[in-house]
DNA sequence: ACCTGAACACCGTTCAAGT
DNA sequence: ACCTGAACACCGTTCAAGT
């Protein structure tokens, strides 16, 4: 994974300041930062893919709670405001991160496969990718796809599959669509506690719930949001598979 | 729907204090809250239920953006500090709003309907209830049901409508999970700006999806987040519909 | 153009003091 | 038990000053 990090690069040039790295976690490495005194530096210390990829370690360390941009901007050995020269906002950020786990979803099998296997091959990776990144999913879900060039190359590669499949043009957007709908719901399934369904002392009162409930755990292995996803996305498939011409 | 809100009433008993509230929009009212002095009320100021609505009223004006623990302080006249006396966190106000915004999702369907035409009511309304307030639902995926006594009854009536229709038992958590995660991300679809797939200048490089949005836009009169939803519905239903014993 | 450093207007939450 | 008021440790963001 670290392997497909855009740009891969230390966040400074190497220089004797790293010889002080075990410093670090220090809580306030103001020395560090002051070492850069102010005015424009001869060369830019910062851009947007060193800036994507310094977020992506930080969630793999702390999650999203540790992604603030005075975190962001220490691991970076900058000030704060030093990020708003190369991004908007913190939703910048996200989006920035967004796009690029996108670029990991697996569409290959669009290229190779028949319609049924790609789709499904498709849909677990995606799942997959952001059940891990549940947090972007409200900016994913409301993001014009002209601001997230790896997503709409994505959606390109994907419907020229269901295109290729037979679909019908005027139904690819909506089947596509409701396939990601499912999938971002899922993705937060795949977060939820174990014992989510566990109606405690409520139990008499709902034993028509609780009985389905013992019902699926007692089946054992496998995991129960795998369970619902490989259900609700065969059941998709079949459906959507039948539109086809 | 003012009329379902918990325990109907205003935010303090009527009081002279009341001929001042067209003062209510002042930036500081400090003077209004002064008007009770420090120490134990002789009667309770707060408690849940008009936390609950006065919190649907702030989203309902400013949406989530505006429900801060300052402003629901605000509105109910009280300092900030005493909502603790009565929620553990701003994370128990939200359960609060989610568990009073499912027991509006309409659930009367299975007592009266075929499956097929229950399930679909059932569905459409839960997607409408919660389109309003996507904010929710990373709490609601995440939300143990012991901890939200309304969203547990409408398991136990949906769960209830699934084993009369016939569903094998070990099967009827799964499907539901699996239509949840669909409404969810759904509900996000409905709130997706009406150019969210205009792919802008990288049109010419994406022919493929470009064409399908051209060809779904075309279709005309419905909103497109409507068609994906039926369209993802109806394919589950039928899916799901032939589990049945 | 691109950095620092100081400042702003917020957040959610805690806690002593009061009745 | 349940309020006030002050305080704490943060947030994201802006902007003048510097090179």
């Amino acid at each position: 994974m670290l392997g497909i990090l855009p740009a891969e690069r230390p966040a400074m040039p190497a220089s004797p300041a790293d010889s002080r790295s075990t410093r670090e976690r220090e809580p306030a490495p103001k020395t560090l930062a002051a070492r850069r005194r102010a005015g424009r530096p001869a060369a830019a210390v910062l851009d947007q893919a060193g800036i994507t990829a310094a977020a992506l370690r930080l969630i793999g360390k702390n999650g999203y709670d540790g992604l603030t941009m005075a975190a962001l901007a220490r691991s970076l050995n900058v000030a704060p405001s030093a990020l708003y020269n190369h991004v908007e906002s913190k939703r910048d950020v996200l989006l920035l991160v967004e796009d690029h786990l996108t670029a990991l979803v697996d569409v290959t099998a669009f290229a190779a496969e028949p319609w049924e296997s790609a789709v499904r091959k498709w849909a677990w990776s995606y799942r997959d990718v952001f059940a891990e990144h549940t947090p972007l999913i409200p900016v994913i879900a409301v993001l014009p796809v002209t601001d997230a060039p790896q997503t709409l190359s994505m959606y390109e590669t994907v419907s020229g599959g269901f295109r290729a499949a037979g679909f019908p043009e005027e139904r690819i957007v909506s089947a596509i669509v409701a396939l990601e709908s499912f999938i971002f719901g899922s993705a937060y399934d795949v977060t939820a506690p174990a014992d989510i369904f566990d109606s405690g002392s409520m139990a008499e009162s709902t034993p028509s719930f609780t009985g389905a409930v013992r019902s699926l755990a007692a089946q054992g292995h496998e995991k129960p949001a795998d369970v619902a996803f490989s259900l609700g996305l065969e059941a998709l498939i079949a459906g959507f598979g039948a539109l086809r011409e």
